[in-house]
DNA sequence: TATTGTTATACTCTATAACTATA
DNA sequence: TATAGTTATAGAGTATAACAATA
């Protein structure tokens, strides 16, 4: 940082500190800022590796409104993302033999030679972002947070649903 | 939830679940839907909130500029929340006796009144969020993220402060 | 009638550059 | 010349509604 700063002196008690809302909104950032570099090369960033991770699921043929219900992303960022990776060659949309409305997305071996490479990069971008935590701690975190994670509310899924009970 | 969904099944060990992007957008999706909620009187939202946070502290005359820093938002944005806020009558803008190209924001008295309120139902929609952890685990959690956003490389100062050296 | 996927649209948040007034 | 604040603008991400095909 810069040697003549003005912000550095607040470490006081009942600052922004010590609002969760503060500090997951900065994590959230730097995770973002990192891991956008991290999977340049994947089109639609950060959620393109999320649905490519999903589609690269064995036994799994995930139809595209279940994806946005998993990744907490509306069924229509869905289209472009898939649109966008299927046009990378990385995932292609299948015919549900037992739904002919819904279409699975499955990943090419490009994808999943994609995907590796962009796990890797994003592993170390993680394991940079928690370094201020020992390895225990670290994971320690991913695991509180997975669990946040699954107990919320993915409160997306009513609007993608169509749900007319949530006035 | 409903009884006829199609996407619970998916508890497998390689899938999207065990992602830290993903768990952090889970939860940060969470907090921000159920947060606006709890803040939808303050002006800005939580960002809103997070910036009167920082004006009502004491002994801490924040320039907008510090308050960017500080909230990691940018500070052209800090220019509307603010501008929002002393609209409302929660926070005003005084001259810096010390340099007059910069202005302290602080908190008026109806804005420390509304800071406690949204600051009681946030504290109550944090509770809920962080309820599938118990109440020791929920604060280990808390602890950690703090460490952190503490941590974290506030890149957005880069930006807002006009630092060249960063390529 | 309800649901899957698509398109169109708007709104928020974010990012950048350009401008002013001070330093 | 550099910094604090403002304004304008463009781009992501998110949300909603409306539509076609199918159930």
């Amino acid at each position: 940082m810069d040697a003549t700063r003005t912000d550095p002196p607040a470490p006081e008690g009942g600052g922004v500190e010590q609002e969760l809302g503060w500090a997951l909104h900065r994590v959230m950032t730097a995770y973002r800022r990192t891991a956008v570099e991290a999977v340049t090369d994947l089109p639609g960033g950060a959620r393109g590796y999320q649905v490519l991770v999903a589609a690269a699921e064995e036994g799994t043929p995930s139809s595209q409104l279940a994806l946005a219900h998993r990744l907490v992303i509306d069924k229509t960022a869905v289209t472009y993302l898939v649109d966008d990776l299927e046009r990378a060659g990385l995932v292609v949309r299948r015919p549900d033999p037992a739904d002919r409305r819904a279409r699975q997305v499955v990943a090419t071996e490009a994808g999943r030679a994609a995907l590796d490479v962009a796990r890797r990069e994003l592993r170390a971008v993680e394991a940079s972002l928690l370094s201020a935590l020992g390895p225990e701690d670290g994971e320690h975190l991913r695991h509180l947070l997975r669990r946040v994670a699954v107990s919320a509310p993915a409160a997306a899924a009513c609007a993608a649903t169509g749900r007319a009970d949530v006035e």
